[in-house]
DNA sequence: TTGGGTGCAAACTATTTGCATTCGA
DNA sequence: TCGAATGCAAATAGTTTGCACCCAA
């Protein structure tokens, strides 16, 4: 189902309808309690890039209630199960990424922003040499720092 | 000087003989203090990663003494100079990169070692679109993370 | 001499953990 | 019902900070 689609089908002010998260957690194994529903919600609204804190703060913010170890919990979870990623950039907190998709990202040094880069970029890591006997490649991170001094 | 040259010139176990660190600290505008001495020797004498905590261990242990503040304001220093560079893959430790060249690394995510992507690879990371205004490109980290599993 | 550098311990902060309580199926 | 999930607070660990003392120039 599009992005579209979904925001026909809904009345709510997210982009997921409530039975659409719940069916997206189940599809991955994931119990769907009401935190972990709340958390999926505000996550996958749009693609973002959220640190612990800021889910906890924000999800609490419209009124519902989950606890700082949940948010940590549920991050841990949906981490290992492949529905966000998580970027470390910041030397003090983790970001994660409600985009999925194979992507890299631009640091923006002077304001902490992180974006993702345009499709029409070129990078390209190939070839690569010196990897250990039996190692595959788990996951590729590319973080262009920018700045403008 | 060349490695080898170093390596002729003196009889200090380390590559990089007091006087030869001296002279890169003051090149970089560091006033070169003993501990600032004895972190750099033990840093630059050969490319590694290291935390803040082993260098702090294995400076203490050739007999020396610095204090875990002043590991992290050098380290810290280091850094703002462009003598070292800082690695951040791990979430609780920053990793300092003795190599200030320009290479890419492969962190193994079952013995959590970080190793250079060997010369001959290729990754081109160009014509990036997304790229704030007025922004340049300060630094371009790209870690790939293999495991066997 | 003197301003920057250092050491120490306490403070700070993101994250983890232990355990009693609650909830989803 | 019952194991899994949650909440809370205390614990943990890397890093930073405040301040008195020291040393390189």
């Amino acid at each position: 189902m599009s992005y579209n689609e979904h925001m026909k089908e809904t009345i709510s002010h997210y982009p997921l309808a409530r039975n659409e998260v719940t069916a997206l957690l189940k599809e991955n194994g994931i119990t769907p309690t009401r935190q972990r529903l709340e958390i999926a919600q505000y996550l996958f609204q749009k693609q973002q890039h959220l640190s612990a804190e800021r889910i906890l703060e924000s999800v609490n913010a419209l009124g519902h209630h989950v606890s700082r170890a949940t948010v940590y919990n549920t991050m841990g979870l949906f981490t290992s199960k492949g529905l966000v990623r998580e970027v470390l950039i910041d030397r003090e907190r983790v970001f994660y990424d409600s985009n999925c998709q194979p992507h890299h990202h631009i640091y923006n040094l002077d304001t902490g922003e992180l974006n993702d880069v345009e499709g029409s970029s070129d990078i390209n890591v190939i070839n690569i040499s010196g990897l250990p006997e039996g190692c595959r490649i788990v996951d590729t991170e590319v973080v262009i720092k920018v700045s403008q001094k």
